[in-house]
DNA sequence: CACGCGTGGAA
DNA sequence: TTTCCAAGCGT
């Protein structure tokens, strides 16, 4: 294989595009690296995250802890409360515990190797290659959705995904460069985003325009190939919120593992399709008439909300009482902050009703 | 290795 | 409205 990476890297020199943790090609060029810190954040929150949603919470967590150290001494509950509306929230505990091993296994430097970086919680092949690659220009060849589409596409590979991953990866190890490890990985990125995109592909202004197999073929649109995923089913449940007399909110943290793990919620049922009730106080529940409804990657989940006003004190089954002024709604998951936007108000109208 | 795991934007 | 999907990881 010709050495094609040159001409990718003159046109991410003039077309990188401009994010919060990233160095500018030309300063990159003149040996300046980005806060390994910054980068391996950046790269946990862009795991099948889009780069607009990641800004906002990639300078609200680097504003709060502006080093590792600060993010390996915070409260596990103010990071969880942090990642709130980013989803997937395992990596949030990840992230957490990923700084304290930094920390107090590596002297707060975050490793530069490849090897180092797998064992690390949370860091994967795609991140582990990433940071040392980005963060410290050693040679190493990511592999996320774009790298495996430019490559699918490049080689015209019909087979299909997940499967045909390591052939992908052998080619993208052939593409890689000796120099300018950092910058190649987010050409090849940047090309995928912004070029060899899923749909509507801009091959007319593609720097590997010539020597791309599928362009040829007239098959990149339709490249990758993948595997057909099943249709997401249903799930019902109910979920309760109790309001307290003095205005507290009866909320619980979820438990560590599965859905929503470690995040604050409303207590409820178990979601399914014939859900039980399971109310988190013996007391008199109103159904609302209002449903909560939420996508999640694998299901639909539609919540009925029951309500209650119970008096101070009273003690919960389970879950906690949360006075009123110290809970902020931008604590919860989307799912949950959904319910509570729903939560009957005075200004509520019959058009938010679910149907 | 297949599956569980969020969310919001685009088509 | 529905489907697809975005810089994956852990089990």
């Amino acid at each position: 294989m010709r050495d094609l990476s040159e001409e990718l890297l003159a046109w991410y020199d003039v077309n990188a595009r401009t994010m919060p943790w990233r160095v500018d090609p030309v300063d990159s060029k003149a040996g300046k690296r980005p806060d390994p810190y910054f980068i391996w954040m950046s790269e946990v929150m862009l795991q099948q995250t889009t780069v607009a949603a990641v800004k906002e919470y990639f300078r609200k967590f680097t504003t709060i802890w502006p080093t590792v150290h600060d993010l390996a001494a915070a409260e596990d509950a103010d990071v969880m409360a942090a990642w709130a509306g980013l989803g997937y929230y395992a990596r949030a505990r990840n992230l957490l515990k990923c700084a304290r091993v930094v920390v107090n296994d590596h002297g707060g430097a975050f490793p530069d190797s490849y090897d180092t970086l797998l064992t690390l919680p949370g860091v994967g092949p795609y991140t582990a290659a990433a940071v040392a690659s980005i963060a410290f220009n050693r040679k190493a060849t990511v592999l996320d959705g774009n790298v495996e589409r430019v490559m699918a596409r490049m080689h015209d590979i019909h087979d299909p995904l997940p499967g045909v991953k390591p052939v992908l990866m052998q080619y993208a190890e052939t593409f890689t460069p000796n120099g300018r490890a950092g910058d190649y990985a987010q050409a090849v990125m940047d090309l995928g985003a912004t070029i060899c995109t899923p749909k509507n592909p801009a091959c007319g202004i593609c720097p590997w325009r010539d020597p791309c197999a599928a362009r040829v073929a007239g098959t990149a649109a339709e490249l990758p190939k993948k595997t057909p995923k099943k249709k997401t089913p249903i799930r019902l449940g109910y979920v309760y919120v109790a309001r307290r007399d003095d205005g507290a909110w009866l909320l619980e943290t979820r438990p560590e593992k599965g859905l929503l793990g470690g995040m604050l919620a409303f207590p409820s049922s178990d979601w399914s399709d014939d859900p039980t009730p399971d109310p988190p106080i013996d007391t008199e529940w109103i159904d609302s008439g209002y449903e909560a409804r939420h996508t999640f990657t694998h299901f639909h989940l539609r919540l009925k909300i029951m309500t209650a006003d119970v008096a101070n004190p009273t003690s919960p089954d389970r879950g906690h009482f949360v006075n009123h002024n110290e809970f902020s709604p931008t604590a919860l998951p989307t799912a949950m902050r959904k319910v509570f936007d729903l939560i009957p108000r005075r200004d509520a109208t019959i058009e938010n009703k679910a149907r």
